[in-house]
DNA sequence: TATGAATGAGCATTCATTCAT
DNA sequence: TATGAATGAATGCTCATTCAT
């Protein structure tokens, strides 16, 4: 009987966490496509074809709705990174790799990318009470990126000093290469989008490190 | 039609326009502020003092309102390219500063951008149809880039023979300048915003062609 | 034409104040029937025949209906009262008449005195800024009270001396007698409702000022 | 059926019967502060640390928990009159007293009396059927008072000869005091409460009874 | 006995928009 | 040209209640 009962909890506790992440995909989706504020909870839950009320038996607000996809876009983008700066390997090469990967992940989660990356939030409240929520979970991910610049510029020498300064050219870069491409998707752009991607973060690392 | 009558047309006519201007300035900034979505038409009729129904007299929509301040933004940014592309000089250094021109621009004018190139649209509402009806406007300043790359290209030989990629690697990489600098403003961002700018174009082009 | 458009104007403003009087008549007679809290301006809207949004073009909120009845039922009650204050006539006399006016106004206004005197408020929404709205309106009407108290013991020896003191107590009485009578109407009490009222208010006004 | 099992069937019993209660001291009190329309079952829940569906295992209604409170509420007066009632003494000096005693009731449990006597109940649905649930219970506590007026006039020549007159506008006196300190506490009112208690109670039976 | 999950109905309010004037 | 009046639809969210377990 103990036995059977662990069964229905494990599968209730299973149909529990199944149902909310049916709701964040949803959302995500919505987010993405629409924008935070043009997306309404009921529009959620007809996607899902559960009641309103039902999402928030899972999520206390529509806006921790935002937060929790944010949280796991960065969680999902870290875990990437980390396998690449693990990885041995010259100093360039593994930059340029992860940068790549960062535009892959984009490209591949347009939906996480956009809510998180180019929706307007509201997530730092207040200017004072700035270092948010996101910073904690996506400051990791920068993290990754600075650390890499920096191997690089202790490898060798480099036409830029500031690891700060290179950390963030190369993200403002990577950032304009994968909203571009998530935004105007095939119709619109010409064909090899890959090799774009490609020379474009060349140049800019070859640029900013020799 | 007296002269009289004319002159009192003619008024009536600048008139018309006067309140058609006075409703985009007043759009355009709150849109920047608080986001489309967040705006109300009633909004906007406060902010100018008429009432809500008499934009309904120069504007169809919403959302053509929103059309609007897209299209002017184009012609805005349009003119300021077309300066420096009027200008004569070494094309490398005359690209490098379309690049930032189009960088200050929206940093300058983060309303407008923010509007243009951050918001999300439905006027080109079917994937079909698209070429969207931006891109007449839009097009327009794009081609001064395609136009400036292939001076440079023309001048001598470049690491990249791809006028395209090479401007679409250019437009994405000043996108992820802009769209960055507006939004992480002051608050979150570092201290040299204008060298970090010229920093990351200078490695762009540098790293583009040679 | 300029006769013709003020009588165009006036009948607006005719037509204006008569639907905000239809309103009002409206929430007063539910939130006497059913209680402010389980009143929506839905179903005010529904009684009344029109849009829920048509009522938020008279009234800014749902509570300002609530402070507007009171108002009106305050000036009303001033109205009757000042008559009999006006009037000639022995003073422990017109004190009876004064509060069998104030009974029979809440017997004849059951939706006036039952919304102002008997609904739950939170009108005076801070302990601190007390002497709240109403008692500006509702003040006025307690004062004639108090006069006619004072003058009763100005003209003779009574039995009590504390003017504000017996003044409460005959409040209270008539509070009493109001709001049972309009609780409890015909089906749940004997017969002669107004021999009653006259000897309650008897009782009191003998027991209390000899 | 061992006595075992009585002994846990009664222990059982037991814990529903003080489960019941917490749930009926959590509902009065929240009905008394915040209105009966504005407590929510799962407040009511919350405060006893239960699930919302356990209240409807006790109570088959949010209704039923304002009935039962008011039901309790005439048992607890009943038995404060009974002892009145069944004392030695002059038959005045009773009434009064027992007058009194309603009073101090009313004040001291401000949350019995504002939900029993002053909150709108729909437990008499319908007209016809009057006669409602209550007048069971509240039935008794009012004969108390019929019983001591009658007592009053069997022992003397009185101004009134009325019983059911005399005790109604007893009631509607009592109830008046009652409600209107409660609603009007502290801040609002004067001095000397239990002065002008007395005072009215005294002037109201000299009053009616001479 | 107790609960977690679920929902339909409802809330006050605001929206973009229309229409008669 | 401009507006006041009006509205249907939508918003995020809470409600009392039910049901399977």
């Amino acid at each position: 009987m103990t036995l059977f009962r662990m069964g229905v909890t494990e599968r209730k506790a299973r149909e529990k966490a199944a149902l909310r992440q049916e709701i964040l995909a949803a959302a995500r989706e919505l987010f993405a496509k629409h924008g935070y504020e043009s997306v309404s909870m009921r529009k959620i839950a007809e996607k899902i074809e559960y009641s309103p009320t039902t999402i928030y038996l899972h999520f206390h607000d529509k806006s921790e709705l935002l937060l929790e996809i944010c949280n796991e876009t960065f969680l999902l983008l870290s875990k990437k990174l980390a396998k690449v700066i693990a990885a041995e390997g010259d100093p360039v090469d593994l930059l340029k790799r992860g940068l790549r990967i960062y535009v892959d992940f984009g490209v591949n989660h347009p939906n996480h990318y956009r809510t998180t990356f180019m929706t307007p939030h509201r997530h730092y409240p207040e200017p004072e009470s700035c270092q948010n929520v996101n910073y904690g979970t996506g400051g990791q991910a920068f993290q990754y990126l600075v650390d890499a610049v920096g191997r690089v510029m202790a490898s060798g020498p480099t036409h830029q000093t500031d690891v700060m300064a290179v950390s963030n050219a190369l993200w403002m870069t990577v950032h304009g290469i994968t909203s571009l491409l998530i935004t105007h998707d095939e119709k619109i752009m010409f064909g090899d989008k890959s090799g774009l991607v490609d020379i474009t973060i060349q140049a800019a690392v070859k640029g900013l490190l020799r």
